[in-house]
DNA sequence: ACAATATCCTGCGAGC
DNA sequence: TGCTCGCAGGATATTG
């Protein structure tokens, strides 16, 4: 399911590929990313978005398959295919991308630990993994990551915002920016899915320690990884070393 | 205003 | 072996 890490790997590989070149006779000249949102931005101030929700792809010059949905044809003749088995997945046009920014908290990598508390105080009866992964509070978090940020800062993830300690505050924090960093680094995670940007599969699985680990012995204190719903969402975690 | 839950979709894997 | 059934989850809508 592509995360931050996965659509800012895709963002970086097709920047390299396609601006400059012309899609619809208008000129590439940027690719961003906000939240888990792919940005295409033309010259005359229009964008291209994309969402691949749960099983979205977007390979630059991939070959169409069973279950693409779109292709972007540039006027070199290179393309991007845009794949999805689930349909939830969509990309629309748009005049002008200013209204997106409102629409989203602060990006996850951006955000100063004193924002991120401020941020917190507001939501202080919320569960903490699912204010993690809600992209009003703070964009770019889905299932995936927020389980290892967890894991990593030691906090079990049905605890309410407002029985956090600072320490543990300061740990989510600073695990959202070196996991998510880590993860990039190794162009995401291929759980299912998910490929980047050149049909390539993430090389982020082999690190993760509790996401789909269930009944498996925690990495860290050598307890038994559990997995819990939390609305309909899964979440795993070491009940005896995440607090 | 905030919190919780149902909903969309379809391939896959568990279980019989 | 082959079938059925439940599961996976991002974001939105709806309900409490």
């Amino acid at each position: 399911m592509p995360e931050l890490p996965e659509v800012e790997t895709i963002r970086r590989q097709l920047r390299k590929k396609i601006v400059g070149k012309k899609l619809d006779n208008k000129k590439i000249v940027g690719v961003r990313r906000r939240a888990k949102i792919l940005i295409i931005d033309f010259n005359d101030g229009s964008s291209l978005l994309f969402h691949l929700k749960l099983t979205g792809q977007l390979i630059f010059n991939g070959e169409k398959g069973p279950y693409t949905r779109q292709i972007f044809k540039f006027s070199d003749g290179t393309q991007l295919i845009f794949n999805d088995v689930r349909k939830f997945g969509w990309w629309k046009y748009i005049k002008s991308s200013k209204d997106i920014e409102k629409t989203f908290g602060p990006e996850a990598l951006e955000t100063s630990l004193n924002v991120f508390q401020d941020i917190l105080q507001k939501r202080p009866n919320a569960k903490i993994k699912p204010l993690l992964m809600d992209q009003k509070f703070i964009a770019g978090i889905g299932n995936i990551y927020s389980d290892e940020i967890l894991f990593a800062a030691k906090v079990q993830p049905l605890r309410r915002v407002k029985t956090l300690t600072s320490g543990e505050i300061k740990a989510i924090w600073s695990n959202i920016g070196k996991i998510l960093k880590e993860a990039i680094k190794n162009r995401g995670t291929s759980e299912r899915d998910y490929v980047d940007a050149l049909g390539k599969k993430g090389d982020y699985l082999k690190y993760l320690k509790v996401y789909r680990k269930e009944g498996q012995k925690c990495p860290r204190c050598g307890g038994t990884v559990k997995r819990i719903k939390i609305g309909s969402r899964s979440a795993h975690f070491c009940p005896r070393c995440q607090r």
